[in-house]
DNA sequence: TTTTACCTGTCACTTATGTGACAAAATTAC
DNA sequence: GTAATTTTGTCACATAAGTGACAGGTAAAA
């Protein structure tokens, strides 16, 4: 419990070091901590994302059944990041995403309303707000970048490269998806990576 | 000049209409205006960006040129919207971007260090930095999903239909780098389409 | 343990896109 | 207005990636 909490501030201050103890607190008694078991959902497509969830423990897969039924995985969720589609979030409209727990999962979650709350009230959890959005706003850039720069087999690459960590906790499916290809031709491009 | 800084404080004041005349003048004695003829540069890889653009008239083109010499467009910036490489922008860092001006134009400079004081002054100015973060993000996030979700006939066709203004003011060649396909491709799928 | 569901590797075939080359058209510079 | 440069459309061919199918492997459920 406390180290949950912990971790959770850690990662605030490590972006806002300036952060005030009342603002600390007003983040910990806004928020909840909630336990997934595998395979359930931080959130379904159709529903508006309530909170704000701070990945404490566990893995979360990010994915979007398309018009053809496809199902494509737009990310990974690991420990120390927040689960959430964004840009639905911050109007607070229906999203088109699932979040499900690839592991069973432990998040700290803050509701929409105290995160507004906060931005009124203290000025740091605003610049905590742009943060963030500048954070994931230049991951997102690069990752339209590795579309437009890169093929299938560099983008898998540089994938292995940026995230050892993930490799044995995801499966080639989900990746195959978030690479943006088919699960054959992850497949081929692995065959042709050990033959070299 | 009246008309100038009166178009760069709507758009402000339309994310943040909460503004008040103390930060309005802040960011207008802070700013200056600079014009900018066809083909000339706002940025240069290499540079850091010194201030945000807002561009009052014109169109600009950020691209890059990559290791094989292949010159890629990463986006069109017409009036009404900022000229930036953000990532690189944030932190200050040297930018491996080009934005060009593909028309003359006119854009509405605030540097670097107005910005960061304006944050420190006045509360609305962090929001506003927010918005247009998150605005960013949004932007960013629709690009990525297009290349997932959609092949390249797709994604031409929601260019035309999202930029019906743009269309007669940019190259084939600019666009179909920014669609991440080459030339011929392009030429390819038009004619395609115009059989249909 | 057995059954079931899912995941992975592989194949043959199709389709989409990249590549290099060339000429016509449009634009720009002189 | 003419020459030089850039842009565009087109082709033939090469490569990359998608598709549908199938079998073996692995992990979860009964």
């Amino acid at each position: 419990m406390k180290e949950v909490l912990d971790k959770y501030i850690t990662y605030y201050k490590q972006l806002v070091p300036e952060a005030t103890p009342k603002e600390l607190s007003f983040m910990c008694e806004g928020a909840c901590i909630k336990t997934y078991p595998k395979k359930s959902f931080f959130l379904k497509a159709g529903e508006v994302q309530p909170a704000m969830g701070f990945v404490y423990e566990g893995l979360l897969r990010r994915y979007y059944i398309n018009e053809k039924g496809n199902t494509i995985t737009t990310g990974f969720i690991p420990e120390n990041n927040y689960a959430a589609d964004y840009p639905a979030f911050i109007k607070q409209k229906a999203s088109k995403y699932f979040i499900e727990c690839l592991e069973a999962s432990v998040l700290v979650e803050l509701p929409y309303n105290k995160i507004q709350e906060s931005y009124q009230k203290f000025q740091n959890t605003e610049r905590y707000g742009r943060l963030i959005a500048e954070y994931v706003l230049t991951l997102q850039t690069n990752r339209t970048e590795s579309f437009l720069f890169e093929n299938a087999e560099e983008r898998y690459l540089n994938f292995i490269a940026e995230n050892q960590n993930l490799m044995h906790r995801i499966s080639l499916t989900h990746l195959s998806s978030y690479l943006g290809i088919e699960r054959q031709s992850l497949s081929r491009i692995r065959k042709k990576l050990t033959r070299e």
